[in-house]
DNA sequence: TGTGTGTACTAACTAAAGGAAAGTTTGGGA
DNA sequence: TCCCAAACTTTCCTTTAGTTAGTACACACA
């Protein structure tokens, strides 16, 4: 059955499958729809560890290992999933060098530069702002 | 109380469980620190949905259901743990008119429309550089 | 009178993702 | 000889996300 809710308001002829008209699909605050290629993007570069990768790739370009010790908290799993991610989304590069042991250079690409230079805006902007978060944290409970 | 932000480098004793001192451990770029508490409002607010909930509250309050039709594949109980941890982090409000049928209206706190402002930059720049990020993507398949 | 609709949820359950720890491969050092 | 290091992968288990069904109450329609 379909148990897509269909947006009535707009895609009056459109088969969703074609991503030649992109451009013409999708404008400003398409995101809320279900279907908004941006979504993906947007969810990889905020995901928990990528937005913790690319801040530290703005940084310099890091190994594998190197990355592993930056992230605090971060398994080896989810940093190989997270940086497989990135790089099949072109964000950021690896260059592997075939030696033993082995040796991987993962850096960001020019689009995820820019990409990682607003996310770590964002984060800035939210650890400048932290203690303003914990009062209204606070607050809330206290209304609660 | 003394909130800024130190540039002492160190901390070397530390027993991981003092609260009081977080002024003193928490310094910027401290995102990358396990213990970070920047951390959990950054995970909130770039939570999949969440980011989606603060764009569409930016625009103006929803209730419950606008929401749910506005955010285009949320689950109604994705949607109420969204806006639940929201409203614990006191970023948005929640005001509840005891009536039948029920009639609940979200908000942005000043905070949290702060915050939304910022997610929203990231997330508009993302939609509008959306073209090139697909062709990252599609040189990365390339290349690998 | 009965059936159906809308609202804002919660409970129960299943599928998917996350996380800890061990295994893999290859060469070089103690 | 044994162990280690790097960059992963695999296994196993826990946590989270998602789906479905259900609730209380009022109103509209038939």
């Amino acid at each position: 059955m379909n148990r897509h809710i269909e947006n009535e308001a707009a895609v009056p002829e459109d088969d969703g499958v074609s991503d030649r008209r992109l451009s013409t699909r999708v404008r400003r605050g398409e995101l809320l729809n279900e279907n908004c290629p941006s979504r993906d993007f947007l969810r990889h570069l905020t995901s928990r560890w990528g937005v913790l990768v690319l801040i530290a790739l703005l940084e310099k370009e890091h190994r594998f290992s190197e990355l592993r010790r930056k992230v605090g908290g971060v398994s080896e799993k989810m940093l190989a999933q997270t940086l497989q991610t990135l790089e099949a989304d072109g964000i950021v590069n690896r260059v592997s060098h075939p030696v033993v042991p082995p040796h991987v250079d993962y850096s960001l690409t020019p689009i995820g530069r820019d990409a990682a230079l607003k996310v770590r805006d964002l984060a800035d902007w939210i650890e400048l702002n932290v203690d303003r978060f914990v009062d209204a944290r606070n607050d809330s409970h206290l209304t609660a």
